[in-house]
DNA sequence: ATGTTC
């Protein structure tokens, strides 16, 4: 039965809750971060009812947790967060979706937007020949066997080693792009001949490489320390571990559903597919993951590296230098310590489509195509409330069927080019998946966050030009 | 998201 607002306890004005006594298997209230006008999109596909459902995972501790731009994916809702208690709490592929640690980078330059506009059609020529993009699409580097396990095993610190990295990147890395638990014996071999000569490429769907212009900046030190300046020209990227990191999941899915019967796990829906943590099969996916999340950060290194040449080639020297800001995962999982009930616990902490959102930590949210994206800050409230988690973009409101059945891709570009904006787009079919009416607000989405207290405003960006595959 | 239906 779809699920009404009236179903929902209102906690304050941006905070809804499912109580524990809705349904008899749920351990834990769900909790939905929302605006009215958000929960009204939310409530029109079946991310609820999967948010409901993980509140049943075995281990949940506290409450399970949607973000504004929730919507639905595969067993778990996009945009969520489930924390299972260390170490048996269960693990579930599902809880980080198909595309392990995908997430955002996010380079500032030294020139404002009149200083590049003569050059940006250049620029979005030169990045869309430089960055390898679309479905299936290779890069430059074959890795050998022991390359690519290098990679696996150490993320961006092998990248710094050859030298396609920079030292003082490493801090500006979520866990320093590397997660020392990462085992490339884990993986299997069709995974890895995936990903062996994807890296440094940017994929398709929703992941992209656009230059932005810092639009408007809300809190002036906040944005002054993270070096963010008025008409500032940014790049923004978004993507993940390609491949890899589907097999990865696709791999492990099979084992957990495998492996469960023996182990006594039901749960409401077989795409929730999981086993506890301490079980080999909770091992042996957490090496694996953390593998495929060491592909990705160095993915997006690689791809910064790229569009670092990119941008000297057309600029010269008067690009000055491309810094990067931060890099953070919004599909992954992580061992992390939370106050519970007054009490200290190790949680693994699985974010699908949520941001990792620690104190004082920048967080990068890209809009829709063609609308805005924010740097916002982490703040001390998320690890109260939200696991140290937020919101990690728009959300879909449409699916891509329905998108394609919707838009239209001529009125789609013109509305583009009539803003100004530079697009570089492989696949006309992956545009219309992509048109902003298919997608939820982002300028809602992050003004809730705000509201709740999962994170604060520090810049509004705007697209000036748009890479995609 | 994805060698877009192993």
């Amino acid at each position: 039965m779809p699920l009404k607002i009236k179903d929902l306890h209102r906690i304050h004005d941006w905070l809804w809750e499912v109580p524990k006594s809705y349904r008899s298997d749920m351990r834990v209230p769900a909790r939905i971060f929302a605006s009215e006008i958000l929960l009204n999109d939310i409530l029109r596909d079946r991310s609820i009812q999967q948010l409901i459902n993980t509140t049943t995972l075995p281990g949940i501790i506290q409450a399970a947790l949607a973000m504004p731009d929730t919507h639905e994916g595969y067993g778990f809702p996009i945009g969520g967060v489930v924390a299972t208690v260390y170490p048996d709490g269960l693990i579930s592929p599902g809880g980080i979706g198909y595309d392990i640690n995908c997430g955002v980078r996010l380079l500032l330059s030294e020139l404002n937007f009149p200083e590049i506009k003569p050059q940006l059609a250049n620029l979005a020529a030169a990045l869309n020949h430089a960055i390898p993009s679309g479905v299936g699409k290779g890069g430059k580097l074959k890795l050998s066997n022991q390359e690519l396990d290098a990679v696996l095993t150490k993320g961006v610190k092998w990248l710094v080693e050859k030298g396609h990295a920079l030292q003082e990147d490493l801090p500006k890395i979520e866990s320093l792009g590397s997660l020392k638990e990462a085992d490339p014996a884990m993986l299997s071999n069709h995974a890895k001949e995936r990903g062996r000569g994807q890296l440094g490429t940017l994929g398709a769907g929703n992941h992209f490489i656009e230059v932005d212009r810092v639009a408007e900046i809300f809190d002036a030190d906040s944005a002054a320390a993270m070096g963010l300046f008025q008409d500032q020209i940014v790049i923004l990227m978004h993507t993940g571990s390609r491949g890899l990191g589907h097999q990865v999941a696709s791999d492990y899915i099979r084992v957990m559903l495998k492996a469960m019967p023996s182990a006594g796990i039901h749960l409401p829906d077989p795409e929730l597919a999981g086993m506890p943590f301490s079980s080999v099969e909770g091992q042996n996916y957490f090496r694996a993951m953390s593998a495929a999340a060491n592909f990705a950060w160095a993915n997006r290194q690689l791809i910064a590296e790229e569009a670092r040449e990119a941008w000297s080639k057309v600029l010269g020297n008067a690009g000055g230098k491309l810094s990067l800001l931060y890099d953070v995962a919004h599909n992954i999982a992580k061992i992390e310590e939370y106050a519970v009930d007054g009490q200290k616990r190790q949680a693994i902490v699985q974010r699908k489509g949520a941001t990792r959102a620690f104190p004082k930590q920048p967080v990068l949210i890209p809009g829709s195509m063609g609308t805005a994206s924010y740097v916002l800050e982490g703040t001390e409230k998320s690890l109260e409330v939200s696991f140290g988690s937020t919101c990690h973009g728009a959300g879909r409101r449409m699916s891509r069927h329905a998108a394609q059945r919707e838009i239209n891709i001529e009125e789609l570009k013109n509305s583009l080019q009539s803003q100004g904006i530079e697009i570089q787009a492989g696949s006309l079919r992956g545009l219309a998946e992509e048109a902003p009416q298919a997608y939820k607000n982002i300028d809602e989405v992050v003004a809730v966050v705000e509201k709740a207290g999962i994170a604060r405003k520090a810049a509004r960006l705007k697209p000036v030009a748009i890479v995609k595959g």
